[in-house]
DNA sequence: ACCTGAACACCGTTCAAGT
DNA sequence: ACCTGAACACCGTTCAAGT
């Protein structure tokens, strides 16, 4: 413990961009997205909530913002690897990035992300498959069902009555639901609970790329 | 026209949860379930905003019904047909649900739905599944599978940059910020911009289901 | 240039009061 | 039994005022 470490200016460092998104997506990870109004964020900062408007244009430029660093975290794949494992290797990418971030898939289905992050995750799958030899239009046949793919497993992710650990009663409550009716149900219960979605995605993953390779020239 | 058709007692028809949820249903159809409120919705049944607490607990009640009609609505597959076949038709039958009612797809990511439709949906899936001969394990493989392919397309289409009519430009400024820098994007952007939905599910789900057979024991 | 207080037009929900 | 008005604790955002 040293004299200035902890009594450095940071009471008032100044109010940045930077600073704001940052604070906003901290927020986010703890509390989730619904949670996060421009007041609370000016809180968290130390600050009235419409000094945020110096340097964000809206709630809206900090969602999108907040959307392309998800994107921005995904790491690109190896140059070197083939186009399956290349694949592979973006599609675990983004879900592990989902994952991190369940809230991104809130935003994700109420505003469609244009920003460099996206695009630029885009443009990675697009020149893997194009790469790859795959016509422009199975190029983006594979886009879509990949990409279909993914978002659609991180929501079954982000939805399972087993995920929730605000309330741990739900998969009972579910169950009993479920069960006096549907017989399927409730026998396969204990895998819809347990349900590993990374596991599963990967099983999903496997099946698409098989089907694609049948379609290559 | 007779003389009493226009003037039956309709002004004071009595409010009941039947009403509340179909004025509800009806105005998300209209102008999406993001502005809807308890206020507005009164307003539209003609009556303050706190008598709808009489018929329904909650918003979040109100919202878990809508979802479960959207559920209800989708047709139950022919018993006659072969598992594949089956699995087509439930699946087209829900993307077409989701088409007709994409606010739905906003509702699904932040709450998952244990009502009567959604189960019925599930027990059915799994039925044609196991029917199939598939294990437990793949059955559940599927299902997740299936179920995400089908909820990643409803999201693909809602956000896709040429779905929103509204904003006529928003292809334009999407192209540009795009194809600086991304040259696959800025060549198969027609095809992204003019994606038939509808047709990229099937193709996705016949790779599904190709996969799915040869996992048949 | 940046921050603030007060204000505007909204939310969901509670509760005592009316009929 | 059902509906209402007023109130509470929140929103995002604007704008004139402060420094």
């Amino acid at each position: 413990m040293t004299y200035d470490v902890g009594m450095t200016t940071e009471t008032r460092t100044p109010l940045t961009r930077e600073r704001v998104i940052q604070a906003a997506f901290g927020f986010a990870d703890q509390h989730g997205v619904d949670e996060l109004s421009m007041r609370k964020l000016g809180a968290e900062l130390g600050v009235e909530a419409m000094s945020l408007y110096n340097h964000v244009t809206d709630k809206g430029d900090i969602l999108d913002e907040m959307i392309d660093r998800v994107f921005l975290s995904m790491p690109p794949p190896d140059p070197r690897l083939d186009w399956k494992d290349a694949l592979r290797q973006a599609g675990v990418g983004a879900m592990d990035a989902f994952t991190a971030h369940p809230w991104v898939i809130n935003l994700l289905v109420s505003r469609a992300s244009t920003r460099a992050g996206a695009l630029a995750y885009m443009e990675r799958i697009l020149a893997i498959l194009t790469h790859a030899g795959f016509s422009d239009a199975d190029t983006h046949h594979a886009w879509q069902l990949l990409a279909s793919h993914t978002i659609g497993y991180a929501i079954q992710q982000a939805t399972n009555p087993g995920t929730d650990d605000s309330d741990p009663t739900a998969f009972e409550t579910w169950l009993s639901r479920a069960g006096d009716i549907h017989p399927n149900i409730t026998r396969l219960a204990p895998l819809i609970i347990n349900c590993q979605f990374g596991r599963e995605y990967e099983f999903g993953l496997e099946v698409i790329i098989d089907g694609l390779a049948g379609r290559l020239p």
